[in-house]
DNA sequence: TTTT
DNA sequence: TTTT
């Protein structure tokens, strides 16, 4: 249940390839950096400018899995979800804050997203938490992340449990 | 003109009176920090939980008058804009980046939005960039930021430009 | 699974009490319509204007029950979900066609959302569909549908099913 | 300005060419037809299935250019937007309905999308109302709808000004 | 039919 | 720091 609305959309690329890690549950977590891009012409200069925003994406269990088997660098996404600002320790000891997209659905925009028979079957689909990584479904185009409690699944939102190493010490 | 799509979706309250502040322009910057929070019940326990998340948000110019005017500390609030990281100096001389939603639209959702009479002619408004503070105009419960490029009336963009008071060295 | 993104968002009033029904298997389904309005000065006469467009939105299962009780004539409510155009035969035997959106979240945003003990865990949320109505689940003010298989819940679909009853004879 | 929200995000493809036509006014209209689709496994059979909804999407002046003469048949797209649902007369004279997305906003996601240098200055762009079709300026990769009220632009708002010939007579 |  |  939620207390208000904390929506992110994204159609972008990647700046690199996917970087996936395991939970100790056995529970993926995929890391992506997303460009999105405005351009438009100085008015004093008539020059044209540019500014990209470079995103971090982060993925979970099951679209963690996908994410990071078949996204890659310069891949064009869709992603949905939800802004979590983490607070971390720099290596000087000073609180730092890292704002990522939990990304609750993602879809792959490249043609390049023909993955094979599929048999996704959503209805059906549990709980990712204990599977051991080698273990991986049949991947999809599209998914969208079974709806469970973020902080069962991510360790990430309780800084303290000692997976200090899924959240390493850059910013961004 | 957008490569790509960066959208993001609050509705949630205030944790604060809005701040205002003007540039040398005249145009207006208010900043707000929405909370949005989840409550689920923790599988193991039982035990009721709670996660907020703060978002902070900043409104420019015609927009950033009417925030700074009519939201206050618990107000109740549609928010859709898109994600902006900023770099910044701390104290240390180190790096740190903060990642704002610089509102495009806003709508109040309180009920207690009505502003008086009225009549703001959304074809006619004209950018606010070097309107004088004072020369408010009537205020709406809801709008439009009107387009503009980011970059002619955000100067916090450029963080060496001189306007560092603007974006003060507390990360969040 | 899907291929392509259908969302649709929505802030607004309702302009009748909810029509919550009954499907054989005890799901139920609940009927609203929702109002957005835009207003503007006509740029000749100077004149306020306004235009309000009504949405017909449905909610299945156990957001249909939650809708049915909690929302009535006049709410304020946050609705996302998808579009959807059903094919049904107007007394004439003629084609129509009418567009709703399937809710798959909802939150009410008038403050008059206090609904009680509350106690509900999405985690531990079962599919509704053989519930019977009278036993409804404690009440929330924020929800997210269940997700699951469209066709599997929302019977309308194939409107040739035995439940034309829920999909009346009236366009909108 | 408006009250409530009322937006529309697709992803999808085209079903066929655009068809773009003019108003009195010179300022083009663009029809579309978006695709986007779900596949699932029957619960029961295990079969796969497929549902696919058509979205009648609509643009006006320099959107509905660009629309109508960048995107074609099986275009990948990303189009936001708000509902409009129309109200016409059928053959038989009855009242018929169509809901519709305005497009306000459009991306082409498919690589295709690189159409010459561009040039577009978003914040010196004027309403195309009055301009003649022919005078068609540089198309780009996306774009947005410059801020105007509807039914300045829109004829189809008010059904019974003469330009019936634009919505004929199929409903979708 | 709502809301302001 | 909000809200319920």
């Amino acid at each position: 249940m939620a207390r208000g609305i904390n929506k992110v959309i994204l159609v972008g690329n990647l700046g690199q390839d996917p970087e996936t890690k395991y939970m100790p549950s056995g529970g993926a977590v995929t890391n992506v950096s997303i460009a999105t891009s405005e351009t438009w012409k100085d008015k004093q200069t008539g020059q044209p400018q540019e500014r990209t925003e470079w995103h971090r994406v982060v993925f979970f269990n099951r679209l963690a899995e996908i994410a990071g088997e078949y996204l890659k660098k310069g891949s064009k996404v869709y992603v949905e979800g939800s802004l979590r600002t983490r607070k971390w320790q720099g290596q000087d000891g000073q609180d730092r804050y890292t704002t990522e997209i939990v990304a609750s659905e993602m879809q792959m925009l490249d043609g390049r997203g023909d993955m094979g028979s599929g048999g996704y079957e959503q209805g059906g689909y549990s709980a990712p938490q204990q599977q051991a990584p080698q273990q991986r479904q049949q991947p999809q185009q599209n998914y969208q992340q079974q709806q469970q409690r973020p902080q069962q699944a991510q360790p990430q939102q309780a800084p303290n449990d000692g997976f200090a190493d899924f959240d390493d010490d850059i910013p961004f």
